[in-house]
DNA sequence: TATTAAATCTCGCGG
DNA sequence: CCGCGAGGTTTAATA
């Protein structure tokens, strides 16, 4: 990895062109030739940037650019997609080294398919009387996130998402639509899962005569692990 | 901004907990106390990160921490979330900080609304004697992003996208199902135009009588300009 | 290998 | 300020 605090400018072209004029900037090089190009602000996004499998080459700048202040030009092509960048330099203020070997890489628990899980522990959330029939429900278009019985033995197909939204209730409209023309499964109702639910979504389900149920995740999986554990 | 490459390992607990094994590692701390965390490989994503606004502090290791060999620890809160991330550092080997001053920004020329743009212009495409309305029609629902007239005199509503996908079809449906209510642009038939269009975005767009349109960009452009315009 | 859904999504625009 | 849509989305899982 190699760390250049650079005065420079950037041009891509690409999908889209854009460009960052004059400034001073972080250019991060990574070991497979990848760079990115960070300011002091905004979130993790660089402010430009070449993904991998790409190759960097480093040019002589021409009589113009040299005039106009600039020490050498980074040139970044993408092996595949023919996109690229292209770094302008003008002042070097810090440019070093480093070997970092490789990452172990990042263990992460997920999010959704823990609620999954909790919900299917505790199915009686969906109300009294309800049984689980299985996660996963697999149908020609896909898997139904959770089959369940209601008290009167009914089908209920439960859809879930960390935020509700109108592309979630589009799902469980396509797969209660085919679930219903399944003999052996019809009547099914459906419901829609989420921590938060956006108002649009909910209306549209409603009027679908969805079931819209919101999910307290803390409560779900109890105060005994997540940050707690940290301490 | 900062950069530290150090011997670390990292936890973080918020939204997710995730868990990264003691290796060596680049640090950036940028001028707002957000923190990334990169490796010598990957993207341009961190393989952790705090994001603005949060704080960080430097907390003297205890002494089983010591004992383990953690010289540092580093606290990252985020100011309104309370996500936390911890960084344990063992061995720091480079350490350098910077003033980068404020970045100007990135200009960009984007993609779909330089396709709107263009097909706008290229109205024709969508079939002779076809007229423009205007773009971004606006509904109680959202932006139609072309409304035209076909050579009979009858609305067409395009929706345009990069890559043409089920939802995007979706999204069409509701804007033409509310359209057609509307006795003053009834009957509305839609288009749905992109680059590239999914076999089950287009099998499930013709189902409902939505005509499908792949765009051309290059040809649309001409190749006057994006890369070209490099050299 | 292609497709699909999630993301600690991020980012920008409009109401 | 929030909601919505797009992204050079990226990324992981899965058929």
């Amino acid at each position: 990895m190699r760390l250049v605090i650079a005065t420079c400018s950037v041009d891509y072209a690409g999908r889209l062109t854009a460009h960052l004029p004059l400034a001073k900037r972080l250019l991060l090089v990574k070991g497979d030739g990848s760079l990115l190009v960070h300011s002091d602000g905004g979130s993790y996004k660089p402010l430009n940037w070449m993904s991998p499998p790409c190759t960097l080459s480093i040019i002589e700048p021409d009589e113009v650019q040299r005039s106009a202040g600039v020490s050498e030009v980074w040139k970044v092509t993408h092996t595949k997609t023919a996109d690229m960048l292209v770094v302008s330099i003008h002042d070097i203020e810090h440019d070093s080294a480093h070997d970092l070997g490789v990452d172990p890489g990042l263990q992460k628990d997920g999010v959704e398919a823990h609620l999954q899980k909790l919900l299917a522990e505790q199915i009686h959330l969906l109300g009294d009387g309800h049984t689980l029939v299985r996660r996963e429900y697999m149908t020609a278009i896909g898997p139904v996130d959770i089959l369940a019985r209601d008290a009167s033995g009914a089908s209920v197909a439960v859809e879930l998402k960390r935020r509700g939204d109108i592309d979630g209730v589009e799902q469980l409209t396509r797969y209660l639509e085919l679930m219903n023309r399944d003999p052996l499964l019809a009547p099914v109702t459906g419901v829609f899962a989420a921590q938060e639910i956006k108002p649009q979504a909910r209306t549209l389900a409603e009027d679908r005569g969805i079931r819209c149920l919101v999910l307290d995740y803390d409560a779900m999986r109890g105060i005994d692990d997540g940050i707690a554990r940290l301490f």
